[in-house]
DNA sequence: CCGATTACGATACTCTTGGTTCCGTATTCG
DNA sequence: CGAATACGGAACCAAGAGTATCGTAATCGG
């Protein structure tokens, strides 16, 4: 299970001259820098070991590839919170909607994600840390959803997975293609359609 | 303007030794078979040349880069039709759905798009692109939409790009998480909550 | 204190790949 | 015929991911 460590990488020491803690949080400082500055493209391992003040060798001995470290610079483990759900059931979509939004427009995650994405198929490992990081969001709408279908809220047949797909394509074309439309609004009529679109 | 030939790349002839056109044809079909074969990040130009029968050179006259090759192999201009719209409501809306998963869930388009997405930001034209392909689509989804609404069969606020990303973002996202489970059922599911959702 | 183990910075290195250039030859236009 | 362009072939360049080596530093167990 490893300690309180990443989804990704690392392993455990016994002996020998401990890690510097500081490289890694270094590391990942520079990775988030520079995608902002230069874009998942030209980003490079010598430029964010350039930058984090070590070199190369210090950070293939903490990830096993750049999209392994780009991945946790840019979805951090706290970076989807808990929704408080259970409230209204058009403010807890909403929350959702928005939540997901915001974790995908961070200009850091907006710069990761295109590339991310093209990596999931050649590091599996990679695309289901990201799966997993929804695997609770997941959990959540669906007790809520079936909670929303005994009180007669909204429709038996609903799916909780196509709702979540739904919101999360919403917002992942919203960053492809431009997040500055993405504003308030959206996220209102986006819940709109999806909470009247399972409505009994 | 030029003549009918692709979205990108490609300028005008006035002397010289035509092109061969069977150059053309023999590296969108290498590179479409060998995007399904080794997948996007493992497609190399060299390989395309190679299995086309020609030579890195030849490929570079045609396109400025790989995804421009690529891009033109994967969607090629007749990949979405007109979809007769007009008839029932839902019917042209499903017809949306299943057609933007079909372009979506081919096997090339499924292996290039990831990549693709990627490039978006370094090639702006490319992204352009894709877009444009849309465009007509949009057009006429919004036409509809106005349509339906004097007709009284949608709310007037509602808003067709917000219709359309939800339909392109749940083929994305399906095509991201795996392609299995958008079934025809998928298709329907979807399109009854949009079309439920922006009912007055 | 000692040996084993591991991390560190620095550097050099290998290998792949996108993209360019140059060659001699072939084809088309005017 | 000459200009222009394409062709295959091959060399070439630059960049970057990832690996390896070296001397040194830190930590552990004994």
């Amino acid at each position: 299970m490893a300690p309180p460590n990443s989804d990704v990488g690392d392993v455990q020491r016994g002996a020998g001259r401990p890690r510097d803690p500081r490289i890694e949080q270094a590391a990942l400082a520079a990775a988030r820098e520079l995608l902002v500055e230069v874009g998942y493209a030209r980003l490079t391992v010598a430029a964010v070991a350039g930058r984090a003040g070590t070199t190369k060798a210090a950070l293939y001995r903490r990830w096993p590839s750049l999209p392994h470290l780009v991945y946790e610079a840019a979805f951090p483990d706290d970076l989807l919170k808990d929704w408080h759900l259970g409230a209204d059931l058009r403010a807890d979509l909403l929350g959702i909607v928005v939540g997901t939004r915001d974790a995908f427009t961070t200009p850091v995650a907006a710069a990761a994600l295109p590339g991310l994405l093209a990596e999931f198929s050649t590091h599996p490992v990679l695309h289901n840390a990201l799966l997993s990081r929804f695997a609770s969001v997941f959990e959540a709408i669906d007790d809520r959803l079936r909670d929303a279908a005994t009180a007669g809220e909204v429709k038996a047949e609903a799916r909780s997975e196509d709702l979540l797909r739904l919101m999360i394509g919403a917002a992942l074309i919203g960053v492809l293609l431009g997040p500055e439309t993405l504003d308030d609004a959206w996220a209102a009529r986006i819940t709109d359609i999806l909470l009247e679109g399972i409505r009994p």
